[in-house]
RNA sequence: GCCGGUGUAGCUCAGUGGUUAGAGCGACGGUCUCAUAAUCCGUAGGUCGUAGGUUCAAAUCCUACCGCCGGCACCA
């Protein structure tokens, strides 16, 4: 009987298609699932949609749908997108009446042990927006129209949060990796130490939700909604509890205080720990619908590939910090690491063995700094990985890829080959072997990053077995076995050209605009605004034209600080 | 405002008291030829945010200031 491992990303909310950030998740989600099936472990990973809100009914109405149609096909975007991406998943909709019954269950269990009381909700409500702004003030104006607020007070049922200061720090103290990264958990305490209100956690004027199970008209209020989709996803199966939740950093409160708070209130077990992880900036601004920077996954998968995208999210940006995304950074780690150095360092290797020993792996113990050098690597990777450091984990490799690149070049196996003497003979086929066994426990190391890639680069090295059924805790120097037949050469990373490459992403995110406005129900293209050239606001002075460099270099600027006028 | 973090080469970062401060990428020059105009070698580039202090010795510890980031209750 294998170990299982349950992660789950967030359910995403169905007000917008995929877009970098959930995918960024899901793709790290995917590969950490992937690692570990490679454990030997029973792995499911559990995503879904979020659907009941005031904000998805009226985008529903105004579109003229259902709220469970309009939610229908926002979710079938998201796993459109996955399914495009080749991500395996269990898929929950927090509409299915499986949820529903989940929750309700959940609610009825947390009452009979005394964490639900009747009480008085009071807060600001925008009438126009039928929106509840929660940190305002009496007659603040709404963050979205504008207007004044009114205050609103309404019975509610309302979840003892408050009870469980105690328990929730006694489980931070036990199990320090509960919230990961570590500067997210000091947070956390903190928050948990100043104290803890009860929460709200229903609402009588909203029509989509969950019924809650009393008198009268109320439905649950977000949390005690979302967060309890993981639960659903595997009632009653052995999966429960999950292992990692992986979120980002902007819901961590509610995984990390509400979360355990909720099951301890139901006598459930807790998850293994919460995993969070930074937003992902374009050019170093975050991205949003109304500054229309956002990036759609689908351009990006279609034009460099899902597996180049995946290795350079987790190689470029360390996990649980804010990360940039640019083309230029994304093309330029692409050509320096995958074309550059794994995808030719393949190349070139194969193309060797093919040439000086008929495509048939020699026979050697590979060199000695070499085999050292990847064992530690091997060791480096899988401690970075497990502690979700992938940047590093990757980092190690590819300083193994570097040291074989700079050996190949030592050894000079093209002279060696030369030779018809049994020492060169034999360095040769210790340099190929070694090479080669360098590619195999890369490849196999990677193939969580980049499960599509590593397949071929395995299967051009010949090897029969499955790479998916590789156990990366079994890896060691030696097992590539001698004598094996390598496959087909053809490389597995091409090289980029940045102009082409970026012209045809902004061909095909453009119908990307069109498709998914079509589907929120956008008739106008927004956020076009931002194309526009910059012009001075009204009593600015219009810019004087451009001046060429030759005469900019005879300005004379000069900086000078007025003391008085 | 309060609390926490951070500021090191053009870019991303490593380096928590001890030799002339490092890596990758990018730039430039050279080289091999097995390879995806790849590899490899070399060069340039840093008053380690600023000002004090502790110490035989500070990027590394302390203080102040400046900049940036995060948290400070319901942001899916």
């Amino acid at each position: 009987m294998s170990e299982k491992f349950y992660l789950t990303t967030p359910i995403y909310y169905v007000n917008s298609a995929p877009h970098l950030g959930t995918t960024y998740c899901t793709l790290a989600a995917d590969t950490i699932r992937r690692y570990q099936a490679m454990l030997g472990k029973e792995t499911l990973l559990v995503t879904g949609s979020d659907e009941h809100s005031q904000n998805v009914e009226r985008a529903a109405r105004k579109k003229g749908q259902s709220p469970y149609d309009f939610s229908t096909e926002l979710s079938n975007e998201f796993k459109r997108e996955w399914d495009l991406f080749e991500i395996p998943y269990r898929f929950i909709r927090t509409s299915d009446p499986r949820h529903h019954a989940t929750v309700q269950w959940l609610f009825e269990r947390c009452r009979a042990n005394g964490y639900i009381t009747a009480g008085t909700y009071t807060g600001q409500y925008c009438v126009n927006c039928e929106l509840y702004v929660n940190d305002a003030e009496a007659g603040d104006p709404c963050p979205d129209c504008g207007r004044a607020t009114e205050t609103v007070t309404e019975e509610n049922y309302f979840f003892k949060l408050s009870a469980f200061e105690d328990r929730l720090l006694k489980l931070y103290e036990e199990q320090p990796e509960f919230v990961t990264p570590d500067y997210r958990r000091n947070e956390i305490v903190s928050f948990v130490k100043g104290g803890l209100r009860d929460l709200s956690i229903t609402r009588s004027n909203l029509q989509w939700g969950i019924p809650v199970p009393v008198a009268g008209h109320h439905v649950f209020y977000v949390w005690f909604d979302a967060l309890i989709s993981y639960l659903t996803a595997v009632r009653d199966e052995h999966y429960w509890p999950a292992d990692v939740h992986l979120i980002g950093k902007d819901i961590l409160r509610f995984h990390a205080i509400y979360w355990p708070a909720f099951l301890m209130a139901a006598d459930l077990p807790l998850p293994g720990k919460i995993v969070a992880h930074g937003w992902i900036l374009k050019d170093q601004v975050k991205m949003s619908k109304s500054r229309g920077n956002v990036v759609r996954p689908e351009p990006l998968r279609q034009v460099i590939g899902a597996d180049p995208v995946r290795y350079f999210l987790l190689r470029d940006i360390p996990f649980g910090q804010d990360g940039n995304f640019s083309y230029d950074s994304l093309i330029t780690r692409i050509n320096a690491d995958l074309a550059n150095g794994i995808g030719n360092l393949a190349s070139r290797t194969l193309t060797m063995i093919r040439q000086y020993r008929g495509g048939n792996i020699p026979a050697s113990q590979g060199a000695a700094e070499i085999s050292a050098a990847a064992t530690d690597a091997v060791a480096a990777y899988r401690v970075s990985f497990e502690k979700y450091e992938f940047n590093r984990a990757l980092e190690s490799l590819w300083t193994l890829i570097g040291a074989v690149d700079k050996a190949i070049v030592a050894y000079q196996p093209w002279t060696l080959a030369k030779k018809d003497h049994p020492e060169p003979q034999a360095k040769l086929d210790e340099i190929l072997y070694s090479a080669a066994e360098v590619i195999r426990l890369a490849t196999a190391l990677l193939h969580p990053v980049m499960p599509d890639a590593t397949a071929k680069i395995w299967a051009q090295l010949g090897m029969t077995t499955p790479i998916a059924e590789t156990r990366i805790d079994q890896l060691a120097w030696g097992q590539l076995p001698a004598g094996q037949a390598i496959g087909e050469i053809a490389p597995v990373f091409p090289r980029l050209e940045a102009a082409k490459v970026i012209d045809r992403i902004q061909e095909i995110d453009d119908m990307e605009v069109d498709r998914i406005n079509v589907l929120l129900g956008k008739t106008e293209a927004p956020a076009e605004e931002v194309k526009q050239p910059w012009a001075p606001p009204p009593g600015v002075a219009p810019l004087a034209p451009e001046i060429t460099i030759d005469d900019f270099v005879k300005v004379d600027l000069r900086v000078a600080k007025v003391l008085t006028a």
